[in-house]
DNA sequence: GCCGTTTTCGGCCCGACTGTTTTCAGTCG
């Protein structure tokens, strides 16, 4: 597929536009075309036959001709010339935080800026500081953001920026001035990824929250400080991560909470349907000319445009405003509705918890089942279980399901497909466990599809694990035909599988809502590897949500009859 | 560059903070 290089091409075209000064909006168009096709989950070269591109709304006439023109030409013009006349180092420099667009190009014109070391001398030299409308303050915030851009890594976990900002809310509460505290931004959509994490909280005086807020004990340094808003700096291990830190009056807060939460693209998008009403939409509230008319809860935001509430899942501009205004949104799963856990490793391979231990605690969490799905012996770095092991094991899970009442203990394994396709323990034995969970662990290069494929026809098997084996931000995934697996998997009634490890979480969001259309269920699992991953059940469905899914979607919010006559079937 | 039951031209979300300025440009989210 060529949609990741298009999307590549049509963000650098825009970065070029924007350091040349051209038109604001036609960089918003070429950005917003990136976007979309980094998240097309067609083939943008079969969308390009079927003369289907401009069916894409973001992709009109001039991007649809460029697509083409990149399919049958293997370049576009129009990006050569972009890039024409600039260094080729010179716009990752729009990363540094603190010096955009314009800055840069009086940098580049005036001093001959080519690179990051170029823009070091020059701010060492002090030639910098000379140059229009600069100062020294103004190249000592750039030289701040040229330390962050070095030390900063893009994005983190949601799981760890769940941790940053638990903190932080928790010392925010011991502010006397703050009200309410709660996390913003994608941390609130649970995005996979986190960039800044933003804060939201109300109090009268928003001078002394801020001034609180700067005083927290992690922080490296202050970006910000003002009434309203504040911004910091904090040290989270090796690493310096922005806390973005707003403050409203309480009859502000939905709408500020609506605001801060995003997506950008959300609310352009909603405050252009707004304006269409004759409304505003600020983080203050709705308002009719001056009159403020919501603004106390999200709820009421949603209300005063015409709309449903929706979900911050939601909020990514890929239909909701759409779906909301036709009353289709979907009514997405709830961690509430998970009767078990698919997906656990235990002592028996490489985890940390005993059986029992892992069933008690799947009791504790209210759970009717947790399926032991340890690896198998083809996976040696873990401690797979050959023939032997596993018949022990299953002697010992029965024996448990005697022993601990309240939750069903299945039998389960996670087995290897090898490199033919095969699996890696014998057919017959797979045949008496009650959940058979298949991996890829290696040969990520070799016929992936086709030994996935070969899988989903196996009889003997329930799931596919971790379906393309990516993992967030350090490694692509397989070279998959991920339709194919999806038409096979609906075809043989198999399930695919939500892995919901924090730098998994795999399928993700996009191709959750292509298993959905198609109709292919998911088996959500935590591949706990102790009793405390379990608590990824949280980042699973999460991820469901973000991918539009309801509760019928996911075979484990079926109660342990239900769910084992579905793996049955 | 995209888009259109008021438009094929003229819009395109809205505001805070900072630093450099005597009224605003640049950057960010």
């Amino acid at each position: 597929m060529k949609n990741k290089e298009l999307s590549r091409i049509f963000a650098e075209i825009a970065d070029a536009l924007e350091f040349k000064g051209e038109n604001r909006f036609k960089i918003i168009a070429y950005r917003k075309a990136s976007k979309i096709l980094d998240e097309l989950t067609d083939d943008v070269e079969v969308l390009a036959r079927r003369g289907q591109l401009q069916e894409i709304p973001g992709i009109g006439e001039g991007i649809a001709k460029k697509i083409e023109e990149y399919l049958t030409t293997r370049g576009i013009k129009k990006h050569k010339e972009a890039l024409s006349g600039i260094p080729k180092d010179l716009l990752k420099l729009l990363k540094v935080q603190n010096l955009g667009p314009k800055t840069l190009a009086l940098a580049y014109e005036k001093l001959g800026v080519k690179n990051l070391e170029d823009l070091k001398r020059v701010i060492d030299n002090g030639s910098m500081a000379d140059l229009f409308r600069m100062g020294r303050q103004r190249v000592d915030n750039i030289k701040k953001g040229i330390e962050a851009f070095v030390r900063t890594r893009e994005r983190i976990l949601l799981y760890e920026a769940f941790e940053i900002s638990d903190e932080i809310v928790n010392y925010l509460k011991t502010c006397p001035e703050v009200e309410k505290v709660a996390p913003a931004g994608s941390l609130r959509r649970m995005k996979e990824t986190v960039g800044d994490i933003d804060i939201l909280a109300t109090g009268k005086d928003g001078a002394l929250i801020i001034d609180f807020f700067t005083k927290y004990p992690k922080t490296d340094r202050i970006i910000a400080s003002g009434k309203t808003r504040g911004s910091i700096v904090v040290r989270t291990g090796r690493d310096l991560r922005q806390v973005d830190l707003r403050i409203v009056q309480s009859d502000s807060y939905g709408a500020a909470l609506q605001y801060f939460t995003g997506s950008k693209a959300h609310n352009i998008r909603l405050r252009s349907i707004a304006k269409e009403k004759g409304l505003k939409i600020s983080e203050y509230g709705v308002f009719r000319s001056n009159e403020k008319i919501a603004g106390k809860s999200e709820e009421e935001v949603y209300k005063a445009v015409g709309l449903p509430y929706i979900p911050p899942e939601l909020r990514e501009n890929r239909g909701e405003l759409e779906a909301a205004l036709e009353e289709k949104l979907p009514k997405l799963v709830n961690l509430s509705d998970v009767k078990g856990d698919l997906h656990v490793h235990s002592t028996y391979s490489d985890g940390l918890s005993t059986i029992k231990e892992t069933a008690q605690h799947a009791k504790a969490l209210g759970y009717e089942y947790v399926a032991i799905c340890d690896h198998s012996k083809s996976v040696r770095y873990a401690g797979g279980l050959n023939e032997d092991r596993l018949k022990e094991q299953m002697s010992e899970i029965e024996k448990l399901n005697d022993e601990v009442k309240g939750i069903k203990i299945l039998k389960g394994i996670e087995v290897d497909i090898l490199g033919d396709g095969t699996l890696d323990l014998d057919h017959e034995l797979l045949k008496q466990l009650d959940v058979v969970i298949a991996a890829i662990h290696m040969g990520f290069k070799k016929n992936v599809t086709e030994r996935i494929v070969k899988t989903i026809e196996n009889s003997s098997v329930d799931i596919i694990a971790h379906p393309t084996g990516r993992l967030i931000s350090t490694r692509e995934g397989y070279d998959i035909n991920i339709d194919r697996v999806m038409e096979k998997a609906e075809e043989h009634r198999k399930l695919l599988e939500l892995n919901a490890t924090p730098n998994r979480l795999d399928l993700n969001e996009v191709y959750l809502r292509k298993a959905k259309d198609i109709g292919v269920k998911i088996s959500i699992g935590t591949d706990a590897h102790s009793v405390a991953d379990m608590r990824w059940m949280l980042l699973g469905i999460s991820t469901a949500r973000r991918g539009w899914l309801e509760k019928r979607d996911i075979v484990n919010t079926l109660s342990y009859g239900e769910m084992f006559r579905r793996l049955r079937s």
